[in-house]
DNA sequence: CAAGTGTAGGACAACGTTGTCTCGAATTTA
DNA sequence: TAAATTCGAGACAACGTTGTCCTACACTTG
């Protein structure tokens, strides 16, 4: 003997499966659901009755259909997860979500800006409140009529291209003034430039921010000391090696973000030599590093804290006109090796944890 | 003069809409959304261009609901994204995620079990194809209802309580002992033991693994040595501080995660003593520490690519009985140091990176 | 040329819920 | 005691979409 129907082809109970089982009108349980204060006491305690035995929870979206209220939903479009940056954040940007007791659907964007919009137009049917985005490149100007039909959006870390719409980013030109000026100021005058693509907005304000301060300090900048396109640590480590072999070596390195500072940091290591060097984007532990090394670090969190609670004002209609925050960058001495200085003690290092 | 309605209360189109404006019914924009192709070309030309001029896309949730079809939505509970361990879970996840073409909900467990639960009942009333759940703690057995209900749930690095599901786990026993078993060898029979709240499985299973291995050996493990509720690095350093201070110090420390094992590396580093270590869980850039430290690492992205792969055949029906996978661990010696053996030089000290 | 065949597109109902309205009963008041 | 007032609860429609059915028209065929 078999039961009539097995437990995986069960449906879901619906409101009214248990106005049935309650013996009251759908719209009934409907108020009780909803704590509707003007219920009969028994009728609401054979509604609970009725809704523990079945197992209901109300369909949310049904709900939110009818009601035409928002779905307590917002999506972050980011790029990886498994990448400290990134991570925090999603983090931080889950932590303000959850205090506006909205959900996050986080979608990973692909490796083209095709599918990053593709991305964003899926989380758009799906009605969510609005859209955090880190934006990997390409045109944003698609999203217009979005934006204009109600979903708010605030691009994290790079500025939207094409698209008058909020975003909270680093104030990186100024970042890599204060490094290589620190550099320049530390003896330093052939320094080799490590950057990712200049595709990216922040690697050309970064690498302008460098030519900035060569100028500033009048002296040139080689730009045979400059490469470009350095996507990793390994990659940073290999140009190390390149340029340090060359006949007019560099004495310091800088770096336009910490996968290429973590590369120069351990070919310098492994060569024992002592040239300075200076990375933007602080990372965890950075100060138990074997040998150290200045950082341009900045609040992480506050990327998606600020992000997301400017979204969330611009979800509540409290914001009108398209904002910008720049967020600042600060210099984090772990000992620099200057020409002049000495190698700094252990303990000095990790002064700015 | 001012427009009817402003830009943000427009309401977003709908099918009747598009169907107003290309001048044919709902049903023929239905077929047009959703490519059916016994449709007029011209009429389905029409239709795209008033969609294009409207903006118009298709509310999922509607579509969903009518027509019985799935939200192509999983959920994911996670502590905290900030943390490395979590954070790969997720990435990996999200990847098989995007694979399955289907959206992420990360939903953050709060601080109690009280809340993982709301968060997962949340979850289901959005009527997510699927759950999973790197738990806290607690008891589970209020999801079984879910489960008979048609939600499958993975548990992630930790077996549910008080409900037969499926779990991707790993083996923190036979980590354990292999871990305490290579300091035995190395001549340690006094071993700091600095592990998190026992109220954790994992953390009990690693303190067991730990134990057996003592026995194996037959020694006794002394248990003024074992230190529990250790909860971040900090306190770590500050139990090591104690341990060290003691008559009868340890000369060497295992560490039940990676949190610990960095406050006691931290500590042991600015002593310059050189008592060996052996730490559960590996971390980035472990193996630049300025010591030389041993981990019991595993594949951290396989628990979120297993534990999602499995829910996907759970939600094809493609499995039917609990499944429980355990993961491997490997102990990846970074040259330990053993009281007999030498100190390892930096070359080697990445051997297993 | 009449009947049969095929096909495109529209009318209608329904998914699970909630807003609106109405009705009946209980309670109050003259 | 009858009318007025309150208040709880059910009937009905609607949110935006899709499944089902049906009609109208074009085209074939004996």
């Amino acid at each position: 003997m078999h039961t009539k129907s097995s437990p995986s082809a069960a449906r879901r109970p619906t409101m009214t499966d248990v106005a049935r089982v309650a013996g009251v009108s759908l719209k009934t349980v409907s108020r009780v659901v909803n704590g509707v204060a003007t219920v009969d006491q028994e009728l609401a305690e054979r509604v609970h009755a009725a809704s523990a035995e079945l197992g209901f929870r109300a369909n949310f979206a049904a709900s939110a259909l009818r009601s035409g209220s928002s779905t307590a939903t917002i999506g972050l479009l980011i790029k990886d997860l498994s990448n400290e940056f990134y991570a925090n954040i999603a983090s931080a940007v889950a932590v303000v979500a959850k205090a506006h007791h909205t959900q996050l659907i986080t979608a990973h964007s692909g490796e083209n800006a095709e599918d990053e919009l593709e991305a964003i137009f899926d989380l758009c049917r799906r009605r969510v409140d609005g859209l955090l985005i880190v934006p990997t490149g390409g045109d944003h100007s698609a999203l217009k009529s979005e934006i204009d039909l109600g979903i708010p959006m605030v691009f994290i870390d790079r500025k939207p291209v094409g698209l008058a719409a909020d975003s909270v980013v680093l104030d990186n030109f100024a970042g890599a003034r204060d490094a290589a000026t620190r550099l320049i100021n530390d003896g330093h005058s052939r320094i080799g430039i490590l950057v990712d693509t200049l595709n990216m907005a922040t690697m050309r304000d970064r690498l302008q921010g460098v030519r900035t301060a060569f100028a500033e300090a009048g002296l040139a900048l080689d730009d045979s000391l400059v490469v470009t396109n350095v996507r990793g640590p390994i990659e940073a480590s290999i140009e190390v090696d390149r340029l340090l072999a060359s006949s007019a070596p560099p004495t310091a390195f800088f770096c336009g973000n910490n996968r290429s500072g973590i590369g120069v940091l351990r070919s310098l290591w492994q060569r024992g030599t002592n040239e300075a060097l200076v990375s933007f984007d602080d990372f965890q532990l950075s100060e138990l590093m074997p040998r150290p090394f200045t950082v341009v670090r900045y609040d992480n969190r506050a990327l998606g804290t600020i992000s997301a609670e400017l979204l969330f004002r611009r979800i509540n209609r409290e914001v009108f006109d398209p904002t910008t925050v720049v967020l600042p960058t600060e210099l984090c001495d772990r000992g620099i090796t200057g020409l002049r200085g000495p190698q700094p003690q252990a303990s000095q290092r990790a002064r700015c944890t």
